[in-house]
DNA sequence: ATTGATATTGCTGTATGCAGCTTACGGAAA
DNA sequence: TTTCCGTAAGCTGCATACAGCAATATCAAT
């Protein structure tokens, strides 16, 4: 096979895959809109830790020069995602358990700093939001759609978001997502079941709280299931290895 | 000057006024302490807020090509420091207040967490170093130095950082302590003489907590002080103006 | 004299060529 | 056959030319 193994050759030739493609209004969202593509695409693991990501590929895929592909590659190596090495090329970092339980013990923490720092009130529309994201995951029981999971946890955190008032805050708790999403996505697809049960009772309980109006409620629900994503993936890591860094594809 | 300007020939007449000059082993770091620098002189309000930063003129001053000026100019912007405007230039931020406020709430937590999350032991060299820094500060009441206040703040904040498990944590309240830099700079400019002795205060403080080896106790001495710093930044801000955006300097 | 449109200037955003570094492949020697 | 070294290819980091946008100054018309 030659070097060239990746599986975006075959995704069709440029940005057809991307429907979703604004029409661009300021020039400045540009990089952004990739920067959240490539972001995704690691955390959903589409681009595995070890895999290389080479900025002519990406350039030539999103039509692009290497100049904006860059800024982004900048930025997610600043935000921990992958690493520049310079004659190699880009890699994705594989994450250190180690690590990750730091990140998890102060997310832990984190989170029951949302009920302390000026909450913002729970609306209704909230609830509504929230109601329809139970349904959605009650019916991903059936079939294995990891995206659809990945989906709704994402719109499961915007919520819990916008009851953030702490700007930084905010922006910690948003960071610190992304960064560990990683983990948790193996751990649902290496469970399918359990972690939708998980799921659903999460959002149950953060419903209950929200109409409650009780936002300290949801901050501790929120604290509770990541201890026990936590606890979880110290089992599931320790159960295989210490370290999936070396787990390059090829 | 012709346009062969490699950093070779640019040492002896541009950067000169940098004394603290590494042998910069790998070539990655070339761009790293461009960003330490110009975050210095950020937080040193040598570039106040308002203040236009042209990527040409650092180019220039720094003997390097507009791209490694402009992969500094977006970490900056990522951290919150500068804001980069199309057709316009990049300008320094200018503080406001209801965030200040937000990211001090957050850091007040983050201290206690210094103590909470796996804290490093006390070691004799950290308490003599302590010692060290205190003696500084001692001296530096007489005549007024800013500079000073801020190298002897900054070891102090070295030594902190050391007895930080916590990966995750140290690295945000690295973070958080550069973006709020600027604010208590220029509180301590405005009234040196209580600044000098809160800080004296401080360093003792921290000395005896850290001769006892308790972690937890320097944890809530920093936070204490961020507490007497945000009531005192309150004040100051609002006796003048409760932003202090517009202050461009030309 | 004032106001409006227009031209000019200067900046950032983008594209691309070049240099240095790393790695891999292949040939030669043991 | 194995090992070692040299060479070539490919990638990132840097430099630089070009395009687009924003603000200001200028000139003309009222």
């Amino acid at each position: 096979m030659p070097r060239s193994n990746r599986r975006t050759s075959a995704d069709g030739e440029d940005t057809a895959n991307k429907g979703t493609r604004e029409p661009w209004g300021p020039t400045k969202r540009l990089s952004s809109s990739i920067y959240e593509e490539v972001r995704e695409r690691i955390c959903l693991m589409r681009y595995p830790p070890g895999s290389v990501l080479r900025e002519v590929e990406l350039a030539g895929e999103f039509g692009v020069s290497r100049t904006p592909i860059r800024q982004v590659l900048q930025k997610l190596e600043s935000e921990g995602f992958v690493e520049a090495k310079n004659g190699v090329g880009t890699i994705v970092t594989g994450f250190d358990f180690l690590a990750m339980r730091d990140i998890y013990e102060l997310r832990l923490k984190l989170a029951e700093l949302i009920g302390q720092l000026s909450p913002n009130p729970c609306l209704d529309s909230h609830c509504r939001q929230m109601e329809a994201l139970l349904e959605r995951a009650r019916r991903i029981r059936a079939k294995q759609d990891s995206e659809e999971f990945w989906r709704i946890n994402h719109e499961r955190q915007n919520i819990i978001r916008a009851l953030i008032g702490n700007v930084a805050l905010r922006e910690l708790y948003d960071r610190y997502y992304y960064l560990t999403a990683r983990v948790w996505f193996q751990v649902v697809e290496a469970m399918w079941d359990d972690q939708v049960d998980a799921l659903c009772t999460e959002l149950n309980d953060l419903l209950r709280a929200m109409r409650a109006g009780d936002t300290q409620a949801v901050a501790y629900v929120e604290r509770n299931h990541l201890s026990y994503y936590m606890a979880l993936i110290g089992r599931y890591v320790s159960g295989a290895d210490r370290s999936v860094s070396a787990m390059a594809k090829r």
